[in-house]
DNA sequence: ATCATTTTCCAAAGCGCTTTGAATAATTCA
DNA sequence: TGAATTATTCAAAGCGCTTTGGAAAATGAT
């Protein structure tokens, strides 16, 4: 069934048929009734290839994921976001059209799915220091939103993104406060813009204080169990071991409480640990009371607003000025952080 | 520019270019070489939205996804899934057009994505028993695949799936040839077909020998590393705990052996634990010896694998025979498995 | 040189929708 | 009642591509 067929059923031109089915103003209620009523009988819906055609809008959004051999954009983290985000776009009519490719043929795949007309508009995942598709999208004169920043970047362009240099700062700062001397960061690819300025918050909390921070104390890695595991049997074989850490994310922190079992130590008492909980739906940071301490922003709530934030600007005019949006994180004090014990008298268990 | 540009400036016919581009044999060497030589030198792109509608192919994959109250698609398996999947659309030029919608619409969706031929074919993750997709899509006369089966369901259907059964019928009948009799089940979603057959392997291995299963013993819930926490905690105040634990994927054997290290058990000594690895790419079990041990089969090869197969049957006759593959996890010895000791003299640690 | 083939190219007709510009019917106003 | 509005409807022209059914040119066979 097509409009064509529909309209001539109905012994109305196409003209009609679809401006009645579209909500314009200029056709009779009486009309506009019997057609809706033949177009449900007839279960009839408009061919989206046409009316893309006609319109000039594809209806969807792209996310272009790069394959590298080094690290996953396909993370824990890309599931929750992009569920976020294709709720906002099925709210408004919008589909998510994912493509992966070899990340060598990653710009080509934005210019091909810009200049095909196959999407409106990208959504940016995990960008780094300068990210070089923000030029790329500006010149195709595309909509986009980064979720995330890209630091050193000196073009114009939309983001959103949680505040991780407050974020982790106020987590250094809590354990300094605690009596911690020794901090180790587990921080997750320095390649990517969020863990640059987790870094930075890091770091920022300790020059506050006027503390130097010991270098063998600072890691970078993707975010995955065991290397949160192996990086603190590392740590605690030092001839000064950490008494706390920063870590990335929860599935890290998860690697540690593993070391810390097995190295005998209880997580909390013996070593503190605060994470990054990124509140992903198929793994809480324990149910009821916190697991860990954490700094905690939803990144399916990021995707949501994200999506939003993307279409209104697909659906603005193309000179609307570039929107911003910056998260704090929430601090939610668990059973993983507790004083420094190490300068106290020891008890032992 | 678009062809009609593009064949004035070569003094062509649209029909010829169009023809030289899509690699015809009926246009000459030479002037197909010129053809392709002006295509790139004026970087013109066929616009995807027109060819669609010539074609009648939408050149895209289909993905709903429901949300519901109850349970979360958006899992961790779903992210390598559908990276693999999508590895497999974007070698053969096809997209993934994901779409998540509440439960309610879920029948609706793959109605009007079929009807308005917004994708060629449809992608079915985590079918339950008798999923009633499979009707609505063999009636629209769609193409789709499933990645797992639908017990009950007297359809014909093109599925893969991971032999569920005769993988945890392995994992029981390692555990019972290792002495222990008191063997628990933390198993997925049993509204899940997965964790139906599941079920059945760990009932089957019983059976097999006679033992009865006591029900205080199996649990099924979403995989969580906090359900595997509280329900080892539940399991191990039994009068008679168990002494070995089957679980559906990592994760919540995460959640086990926080719980067991709480209760000052070792794993593999004083509790046995096998579970169901997915391989995901961020989560691997262990780095180097494996962490447990484990059936083991790859999420994202079986989503290339299902990709691969649901292109062939779209670009295949309409009435293809369905296609079906079924493969064996593997089983992996890891460092959570031992003899049972609860029977034998103890030695204290 | 003539007729039959084979190559190579093209005009025109879609694909199924939206939208413009105009025509017709119904109302309103003086 | 006739002119001026306003409310409805529609024919036709795209949107940018593919594909059908020839036609023209080149080649081969006799």
């Amino acid at each position: 069934m097509n409009l064509k067929e529909l309209s001539s059923l109905l012994g109305l031109s196409q003209t009609t048929v679809s401006r009645a089915l579209n909500g314009y103003s200029d056709v009779k209620a009486s009309t506009r009734a019997r057609v809706v009523a033949a177009a449900k009988e007839h279960n009839y819906l408009p061919n989206s290839r046409a009316q893309a055609l006609a319109t000039g809008r594809a209806m969807s959004i792209g996310h272009v994921i790069p394959r590298t051999a080094q690290h996953e954009l396909v993370n824990t983290i890309f599931a929750d976001f992009i569920a976020g985000a294709s709720e906002a776009y099925a709210a408004r009519g919008y589909d998510l059209r994912m493509v992966t490719v070899k990340d060598v043929d990653e710009f080509a795949t934005y210019e091909r799915l810009a200049n095909t007309g196959a999407v409106d508009g990208f959504m940016l995942h995990g960008p780094t220091r300068d990210d070089k598709r923000i030029q790329l999208l500006n010149d195709l004169k595309v909509p986009f939103i980064l979720h995330g920043r890209s630091s050193d970047c000196n073009q114009p362009y939309s983001w959103l993104d949680v505040n991780n240099r407050s974020a982790f700062k106020r987590a250094v700062d809590l354990l300094l406060d605690l009596g911690h001397t020794r901090v180790a960061l587990l921080n997750g690819d320095e390649n990517m813009d969020f863990a640059i300025r987790r870094r930075e918050g890091f770091t920022l909390a300790h020059e506050q204080r006027g503390l130097e921070i010991d270098p063998s104390l600072m890691h970078s890695n993707e975010m995955s169990e065991p290397y949160g595991f192996e990086t603190t049997r590392q740590l605690m074989a030092l001839d000064a071991p950490p008494t706390a850490i920063v870590a990335s994310a929860l599935i890290p922190a998860l690697g540690i409480q593993r070391a810390a079992h097995e190295l005998g130590l209880k997580i909390g008492r013996d070593l503190s640990v605060i994470c990054f909980d990124d509140a992903l739906s198929y793994f809480p940071n324990g149910s009821g009371a916190p697991l860990f301490t954490a700094t905690r922003s939803s990144v399916r709530d990021a995707g949501r607003r994200c999506g939003t934030l993307l279409i209104d600007r697909i659906e603005a005019a193309d000179d609307a000025p570039v929107v911003t949006e910056l998260w704090e994180a929430e601090l939610v004090v668990g059973g993983s952080t507790g004083p420094n014990l190490a300068g106290m008298p020891r008890r032992e268990a």
